[in-house]
RNA sequence: GUGACCGUAGCUCAAUAGGCGGAGCUCUGGAUUGUGGCUCCAGUGGUUGUGGGUUCGAGCCCCAUCGGUCACCCCA
């Protein structure tokens, strides 16, 4: 295969053998979604650049490298819009709830998406890809700190629901307008004579996006981050209050959280309530959400406090697999139709038969060009059929089919097949399958 | 963007010291001309990622390039 027809670097196919757990993890998430009274949306792959821009932050890597954007088509005029593959659910969300006017809609509109792709061009590793796909939810219109509990309670019944153990969820403020630029400014005080011991990293977070510095892993660092100023410390009393309610609403969810205040996230449309679940095997976030109550000001449209969270998929089916859990399986044929001889008659009754089981809405396979029979009958085993109907000439004579259980075994004295009546076949079936 | 490791059949992997490219699984056919699983036999399948170099001779050594994996950064 020539490499130029492979896919692209960090774009992945998802085969067949991976669909269960897609399956599983969409229709469980929807599940719970709708239980809490979330409404599905899709929103397009490609916006306007700047929705992403203005919300994510200028200065956030996902904005300054990470995007796929690029100029359009010029327009009758000879304008070149730029737009971008998006590269995080939210902002598209947010875009079509004021673009619909959602806002006059009895408050809060709960929506959630599934199996989004999303899009950043960063070099792909273990749970790391160009396009991945989350499931996310996002509540808006409603600053009430139980939404908060609510949401973050919805996504651990999501990962109870789908076996998972061993979840860290961890919890953090990082206050609103009102009280994070003061705290960034005691931060950077703090900072500010460490500086020069400070990595290389470190000394361009302090400049570029201070709340960073608190996520330095250099070892060298770990010291000033354990002494540094707390966020949780510096809250202003509104953002206090909402921390706590939060807190204490999740205990109604059985929710294990730990108050982490050294998450800051990598958006820059954050406010008040951050969260993380991560593996405890690797600390890779598993999602990531918070409340952003600035951002439908950001696109013009009113006041309009909202919280939300993106699950990725592709971890989430990692950790499945390192915790060994099985996703239900593809539900296997009740029949699949054999037939031995090649005469028109005899390929018509064989087509015509599995035709009727599938219009009755069995799943019926059969084969195709003539094999021999005993291909034909491997093939039926290989499907995993629970019944082989087959069809010979003496079946063909006197309008009958054998009808042969493969689920029986080889050492068994059970009796395998039976002759029936094609006109019998449907219920026959009907009646035996498990 | 930085770094490390790895590229042999559809998949998982062999190939002595640089000396005729193999096996298992899968797939196809057969052993049993109308009956699956177990077993046995046979077959299909490769420009050893690509291009150059060293050598009498390269899957193996060297250089480049492309791709993959992993880690850092960052993130889901």
């Amino acid at each position: 295969m020539p490499e130029q027809y492979r896919a692209l670097q960090g774009f992945k196919d998802i085969l067949p053998e991976d669909q269960p757990y897609w399956r599983f993890i969409e229709e469980t998430a929807a599940e719970v979604a709708r239980l809490y009274g979330y409404q599905r949306i899709d929103t397009p792959v490609l916006e306007d650049t700047s929705v992403f821009r203005r919300t994510s932050g200028e200065a956030t890597d996902i904005v300054e490298h990470e995007m796929y954007s690029f100029d359009d088509r010029a327009d009758k005029e000879g304008r070149r819009q730029n737009i971008s593959l998006r590269p995080e659910g939210t902002a598209g969300v947010v875009r079509a709830y004021l673009e619909h006017g959602m806002f006059k809609l009895a408050q809060p509109v709960k929506l959630y998406y599934l199996s989004m792709s999303m899009f950043r061009r960063e070099r792909p590793q273990a749970g790391r890809l160009r396009e991945h796909h989350q499931f996310g939810c996002e509540a808006l219109g409603e600053g009430d700190p139980a939404i908060d509990a609510e949401i973050i309670g919805m996504l651990y019944q999501i990962y109870t629901r789908l076996g998972l153990q061993n979840i860290r969820v961890r919890l953090n403020s990082i206050g609103d307008q009102n009280c994070r630029p003061q705290y960034i400014e005691k931060l950077k005080e703090y900072y500010q004579p460490l500086l020069s011991d400070c990595c290389n990293d470190c000394q361009t977070r302090f400049h570029k996006n201070p709340l960073r510095l608190l996520d330095c892993k250099n070892p060298q660092d770990q010291k000033k981050i354990a002494e540094a100023p707390r966020i949780t410390h510096n809250l202003c009393e509104p953002c206090q209050e909402h921390f706590a309610t939060v807190q204490r609403y999740l205990k109604f969810y059985d929710v294990p959280f730990e108050v982490d205040t050294l998450i800051v996230r990598g958006l820059d449309y954050y406010t008040r309530t951050v969260f993380e679940f991560t593996s405890t095997v690797d600390n890779v976030a598993l999602n990531g959400g918070g409340r952003y109550d600035g951002m439908a000001e950001i696109f013009g449209g009113p006041h309009t406090p909202g919280i939300g969270f993106g699950v990725g998929i592709e971890r989430v089916i990692l950790e499945m697999k390192r915790q060994g859990i099985v996703p239900p399986a593809e539900a296997k044929p009740t029949a699949f139709v054999v037939y031995f001889g090649k005469s028109q008659e005899m390929t018509d009754t064989a087509a015509r038969l599995t035709a009727e089981l599938r219009k009755a809405g069995l799943k019926a396979l059969t084969t195709y060009g003539g094999r021999s029979t005993k291909a034909q009958m491997k093939q039926a085993n290989a499907s995993g059929a629970t019944f082989s109907i087959i069809i010979g000439d003496d079946e063909l004579a006197n309008g009958t089919v054998v009808v042969k259980n493969m689920h029986i075994g080889p050492e068994s004295s059970e009796n395998k097949q039976v002759s029936i009546k094609q006109s019998e076949l449907l219920s026959y079936l009907r009646e035996h399958q498990q």
